[in-house]
DNA sequence: CGCCTTGTACCTAGGTACAAGGCGGTGCCCTAGT
């Protein structure tokens, strides 16, 4: 029984499921929320699945591609996942490809041809890639069943500044018209409503399972940034049961620099890791990842860039040098402990000053709307003038240049005059660090003036996130439920016996 | 905010000392030419 998108009644649906979960996985049953998912899916509906990180979310789009006909395209933020990906679904018995900059120009043209012969069951791409009007053209003449988000959180986190494309995905819709299923295992209430707004998703079933993960333990100790907290985390390792020894221990760090001092300050008192940022030759990166995921090493040191992808049952504890800008990426970080259900700390240091980074990284993606609309008003007198290289004159002093920038453009204010869709480039890394550069053909202003309610709207919601930080650093109650309460779940407001307010209020009475 | 890099003055030629200023985290795409 194969079928177009939305042909399926819910019971069709739930028996075709139940059918390809033995026939093609070799399971008796789902995890929870994965029946109501695939059946959303199924049934042709736009579907919303929020469920832990190793509750089954690929299988939320592997199984639909085994009864659905047409091709179901899959989109991820990082290709360096993707082949893991394909290799998995084609493991099942699946057609599955990647589009990406990484594979050879042949590699891509027979993925393009297979796709275009409706030889494909699953393809995976970047929501940059999508952008492209070549694949959106071959996407427009084909069959695709279903259009898969995954990580579908990013639309909120990185979609406003750091990659746009994730905030077009909606675009698609244009030229293909599918039902949308979007996947993560953490988003808030508020994300989940942008994800649904952003994605265009129409009256969609909505399947949220709980996020509480009852063997974590959740620590918040003030210390000095400094030695103080390589003096508590070394004290914390070596009066940790011996069996911690062959598990794994993350501890994250707010800035490359620091990843790199307490990588050494660690390894001095005998804890020896490695370090991992995304400045990092691409080699190492991939040598520190392999090191630790084949237990080959068991302390990593790393930047919020070692996420996605890692997936190490046996860590026994993540520290966090610092906290971060968010509690979603607090939790998501934290939440690599005790995948395996044993007993796992999560703990973070933390001091006022701590704050200013995450604070710097804030106004840079999310400026002062003032700052922009000076800098907007300057530019106008600027461009006017003839004489001037426009995007030359557009080089501001100061790293706020490009964040200032990449708002005027989706203000509606500025435009490139090219089709490149509107690529700044970033600050360089590596040796030959330049001065910070607009690449491209010359920028104009459209004559309209700049709208900066996007901005002011992403900026509130961004400070408010930073605000919640720094609340789950100072609770009056147990930890644990303002974790799951922030999460959007219902708690009451028992003590759960296992985060530090719960256990001093045991020991105080 | 705090740290690190860069620039400038210093007195006498290559160091030191200090002030000013910028940067800080995630990744996709690889567009253009004398």
């Amino acid at each position: 029984m194969r079928n177009d998108t939305g042909g399926f009644t819910a019971p069709e649906a739930r028996l075709a499921a139940r059918g390809a979960l033995r026939e093609r996985f070799g399971f008796d049953s789902f995890r929870p929320g994965q029946e109501r998912l695939v059946e959303g899916v199924l049934t042709g509906r736009d579907t919303l699945g929020v469920l832990p990180t190793g509750g089954g979310k690929t299988l939320c789009y592997q199984l639909p591609a085994f009864i659905l006909k047409g091709v179901i395209v899959v989109v991820s933020p990082l290709i360096s996942l993707m082949q893991d990906q394909v290799d998995r679904a084609c493991r099942l018995g699946l057609r599955a490809a990647s589009l990406t900059s990484q594979d050879a120009p042949e590699v891509q043209e027979e993925g393009r041809r297979a796709l275009a012969e409706g030889r494909l069951d699953l393809l995976f791409c970047s929501p940059e890639r999508l952008e492209s009007a070549k694949l959106k053209r071959l996407l427009a003449r084909c069959r695709v069943s279903l259009v898969t988000i995954d990580e579908a959180h990013c639309i909120s986190e990185w979609g406003h500044e750091f990659r746009p494309a994730f905030r077009r995905v909606m675009d698609l819709r244009a030229v293909v018209s599918a039902p949308l299923l979007a996947v993560t295992a953490t988003a808030t209430p508020a994300v989940r409503d942008d994800i649904v707004q952003v994605a265009g998703m129409k009256d969609p079933v909505r399947v949220v399972t709980s996020f509480d993960r009852p063997n974590i333990r959740w620590l918040v100790a003030r210390a000095d940034p400094g030695p103080e907290r390589i003096r508590a985390m070394v004290r914390i390792i070596r009066r940790a049961p011996p069996e911690v020894a062959d598990r794994a221990l993350i501890v994250y760090a707010p800035t490359r620099r620091q990843v790199i001092a307490v990588r050494r300050a660690l390894a001095g008192q005998g804890v020896v890791g490695d370090a991992y940022h995304a400045a990092l030759p691409k080699e190492e990166r991939q040598a520190v990842q392999r090191r630790f995921m084949s237990k080959e090493s068991n302390v990593v040191v790393a930047t919020c860039a070692f996420g996605m992808g890692i997936d190490r049952g046996d860590v026994w504890a993540v520290f966090h040098y610092a906290f971060p800008g968010s509690l979603e990426s607090y939790y998501q970080e934290a939440g690599r402990a005790g995948r395996d259900g044993e007993r796992s700390m999560a703990l973070g240091f933390v001091h006022r000053n701590d704050w200013k980074v995450p604070q710097a990284f804030m106004e840079r993606a999310y400026p002062d709307p003032r700052a922009i609309l000076k800098r907007f008003r300057r530019m106008r007198s600027e461009l006017r003038s003839p004489a001037r290289n426009a995007p030359a004159a557009l080089i501001g002093r100061g790293s706020a240049h490009v964040p200032h920038l990449k708002w005027l453009m989706r203000s509606g204010a500025l435009e490139l005059d090219g089709d490149f869709g509107g690529w700044i480039e970033s600050w360089p890394d590596g040796e030959d660090e330049g001065p910070p550069t607009v690449s491209g053909p010359a920028a104009k202003l459209t004559g309209r003036p700049p709208d900066l309610s996007p901005l002011i709207s992403a900026r509130g919601q961004a400070v408010e996130r930073l605000r919640a930080m720094q609340r789950y650093c100072r609770p009056r109650r147990c930890r644990r439920r303002a974790l799951l309460h922030y999460l959007g779940e219902d708690v009451d407001w028992r003590s759960c016996g296992s985060c530090d307010r719960c256990e001093r209020g045991r020991r105080a009475s």
